[in-house]
Parts: structure tokens; sequence; C-alpha cells
DNA sequence: AGTATGTGTTGCAGTATGCGCAACAGTGGT
DNA sequence: ACCACTGTTGCGCATACTGCAACACATACT
């Protein structure tokens, strides 16, 4: 992996959030001043990044270009989005796809609804394995072999009481998941937040992704979002199919 | 300027226009397989790039992720898009925004026609200053010191019989875009291709940006363009009002 | 079945690149 | 006047990046 690289993806992470000063991105890389004017230099040339009249950098138009360039490669997201945020309109909760990438599951779009709280989800980034519900839903389907792939060295980190952190009972969910058909948070990341998740298949029936219905506890508990299942069967059959999956 | 960072910058392009397999990146790049491997490698941790089932590398999430994010930064664009919009449906030809950024001038915007031939403008890249109607209705205005620092080294280079290729005949231009108002690209870059284009002011009343109608002369010759000023006029007041000017 | 092409991986030696540093000038705010 | 921040720059140096070669694998074609 390239450091430089990573650097500037940071940035471009950065600036993407709300604009910053050169001090700032220097202080949250880690970096000399110079080390930081420099690579907002390079990609201020070129164009994905720019200085404002403020004096400090945001966004340039470049990227904004490349994204749109880019828009009709994102097939799945682009058939799932309709059904995904009628999901949300419904139900009236956030709503996640997430997608299997080689060995790693990333969120690809995000339905939020006005006036809850932001998930913690950010589009691109990868799923945590072991807490999730989308990502449990898509592990529980994937070959053998690229399950131990995608968990080999992998930290099975406590984060609340409920958060499973050993092998054994990660595979047990799993199996679980496997039997029913369906994957739940119910509070192994935030104790106060739970999702219910369920898969979407290829035109080779392969798990590709999954869908989840998450909500604060306040407004729904698990047992409320499991009477969503129905509905989100529905809607995960939907992707599938309008991608090539056949019964 | 970090050559690393620049290659990465590439690749973004690159895959943004379509996805692309490795060794089309390496040969693009000039450089090893194994390095435009790592490059993908690296951009792809980050979120930018992702392998696509195919085995082709396309845009990651998460850069359309940071496009969206950053969408609120754009706020002249935003102002200027319902604008030119509306401008471009009415006389049915491409219209263009493009802003000052520091010592430089970038297309912010473009309103293709649905049916004709795309122009060459992309949005985030720099405008070539001497033949493009934006840069010349900028620069008529920028303070001198500006046009000196922006035009220090600049090649004056002939593109076709009508491009102007001296800094004589290009500050009377300037002086002559001054008086009247408005700037032209009389097929001075592509003899085929002609536009109009206006100034647009901050609230200081210096000029930051500039809109054009371009058309392909079989399309529209000058002198038809001509007739649409006050039009354009009305467009470039109207977003000039829209970000704080006051005449 | 054999062949050709492209892909993915990896360790290593070499060097070109990226970096930190310090110092200076400028700007804006108090 | 003072302070904080910004922008610039040249330079020495350490390391991060690179090319290389070789191998295994997958796919497509014959």
């Amino acid at each position: 992996m390239s450091q430089t690289i990573q650097r500037a993806a940071t940035v471009l992470e950065l600036v993407s959030i709300r604009p910053r000063t050169q001090s700032e991105v220097a202080e949250v890389l880690g970096v000399h001043r110079s080390t930081a004017l420099r690579i907002l230099g390079t990609l201020g040339e070129s164009g994905l990044v720019r200085r404002r009249p403020d004096g400090t950098y945001g966004v340039g138009y470049r990227l904004t270009w490349f994204a749109s360039l880019a828009s009709e490669q994102f097939e799945l997201r682009d058939l799932a989005r309709p059904r995904i945020a009628e999901l949300g309109a419904e139900c009236g909760h956030t709503v996640h796809l997430a997608v299997l990438e080689d060995d790693r599951i990333v969120y690809a779009d995000k339905i939020d609804q006005p006036g809850t709280v932001r998930m913690y989800s950010q589009i691109g980034q990868p799923v945590r394995l072991h807490t999730s519900g989308v990502a449990k839903a898509i592990l529980a389907h994937v070959d053998a072999e690229v399950l131990e792939r995608m968990l080999d060295g992998y930290a099975f980190e406590r984060f609340t009481s409920t958060t499973l952190t050993s092998r054994g009972d990660f595979d047990d969910d799993l199996a679980a998941v496997r039997q029913r058909g369906w994957a739940s948070d119910d509070g192994e990341f935030e104790d106060f937040i739970n999702c219910v998740a369920m898969p979407v298949r290829g035109p080779d029936s392969k798990v590709i992704a999954a869908v989840s219905i998450t909500a604060l506890r306040a407004q729904a508990e698990l047992d409320e979002l499991e009477g969503l299942l129905p509905r989100l069967a529905q809607v995960c059959e939907g992707i599938s199919k309008s991608i090539g999956w056949r019964p």
C-alpha cells in the first residue's frame, strides 16, 4: 500500500466532509505543514481539491465530474435504489445496501430518514463483519474458502455486552442465519441500535449483497423490526430478480 | 508536485471514463504492471476504486460518496445551474460556466444539448486561456498583477488561422472585450466551433466567473450567437446578483 | 489437450521521490 | 504591535516507491 496515496485519499475524505485549512490537514495526517501543502497542491493541480476564496481547501469540480462520469458503473446500486428508497419511506427507518467486493463488504447505499439520527455507516467504507446485519447476511452464504480468507486474522472485538467475540459463536450465528434466512444486529456494535438484514443474490444465485433495516432501539425494538421481514424479503427478491436471479 | 498522487489522479480519471484492466492502467501511466496494481490496490483500500466482477477496475462507492458529501460546497455552481440550464434549453446550444480559481480558470459546469456533438470541455479541467471565450471574459477584468501571473510563461500556441498568437494581440483583444462587455471564441481552438461569453461578478464586483454559449459553426455562426448577448447578459447578471453583487 | 494471453502475487535491490526542516514574507484579526 | 496562520522555498536525507523476474492461476481459443 502506498502511504502517499493513502494520505491523498484521507485528504479527499477530510475536504469532502467540509472545507479544511492546511493546518487541519497537516494535523489529521500527522505530517509537516509543507508536506500537507504539497499533497493539497498536487490534488489541486489534478482538480480533485480546490482552494476556496476563504483560504480553506474543499473538493474540486473534477471529483464531482468523475463521480458523474462513473454514475453508470453502479448497476446493482442503481437497480436497488428505488426499491430501498420505497422500503425506507414505508418503514420510516434507515435502510442500507451493502455489497461483497472480493474479500470485503462495503456499504453501497443508504436511505436516511429525515429527522432521525444519522447512522454511523459511511458509503464506500468496509462493514464491520462480526456486528453488522448486512455482513452476517452475506457471510452466512459465501463459500467456505471465501469466509476463511475474510476471517483470517479477524479480531472479534467486543463493543457491547451482546457482541459475538469468538469465531465459534460467530459460526453458530451464521448457521442460524442460514437456517432462518435473515441476520440481525442486536445492539452488537452500539447497544442503542439494532437491525435486521437479508441477502441479495446474483444471476448465479450466489449472495453478492444484502439489505438491512436499521433503527434506534428507542424507535423500534428488534422484534418490531422482525415484523418487517416479509417486506424486506420481498425487496431483496425484487433486487435479486432485477439483476438476473431466478429462483 | 507528487508524481505518485498525480498517477493516482490519472487512474481515477481513467476508471471514471470507463472501467479498465490493470494492463490498460499500466500502459497509460507508463509504469510496470506491479506498480499499477499497487496504485490500484491502495485506491481500492481507500474505496476510490473497486474491482468489478469482470476483473476490470472501476470507480469505488467512496468516490461517489465524497462527491455527494461535498455537493454543498459548490455554491456558485449551484446558484448558476438553474439559470444556465434555462438558457441552454432556450437557445439549444451548449452553455458553460467557468470559474477563476487562484491563478487559473476551470470549467465548473456545462449544459449539453441532446442530439448535439459533445464539446471538448471537461469539468474541473483548466480552460485554455487564449482561445476560450470564458477565459477572455474573465481575464479582461482581472487585476493587472493577476493577469501577469497567469500569463507568465504562457504559450500562445496556434490552433487555427484565427488563433491569437502574441501577447500584444491578446492584450488588444482583452481591451476590446473590456470595452464591449463580452468575449468570443471565433473558431480559435477548433475552427468549427464558436462561442460568446460574458463575465459573472462577485459581491465585491470583481469578476470571478463567466458563462458562454457555444455552438458548432454549422449550427450557428458567431453573429447569430451575438444575437443572444442580451439574454446572456441577463443570465450573468442574475447569477451575479444571486451571489451578492449589486450594480 | 495444448497454447497464448492476461492476471495476481511477491521478495528484493536500488534509487528516485517525498519528506521534514527552517527561515522568510505576507495577511488578517485583535 | 503582536499573534496566529498561510504560502514559499531550497536542501539533505531517509525511505517509500519502483522495476524486475518468476511463478501460479484463469480464461479463451484452437
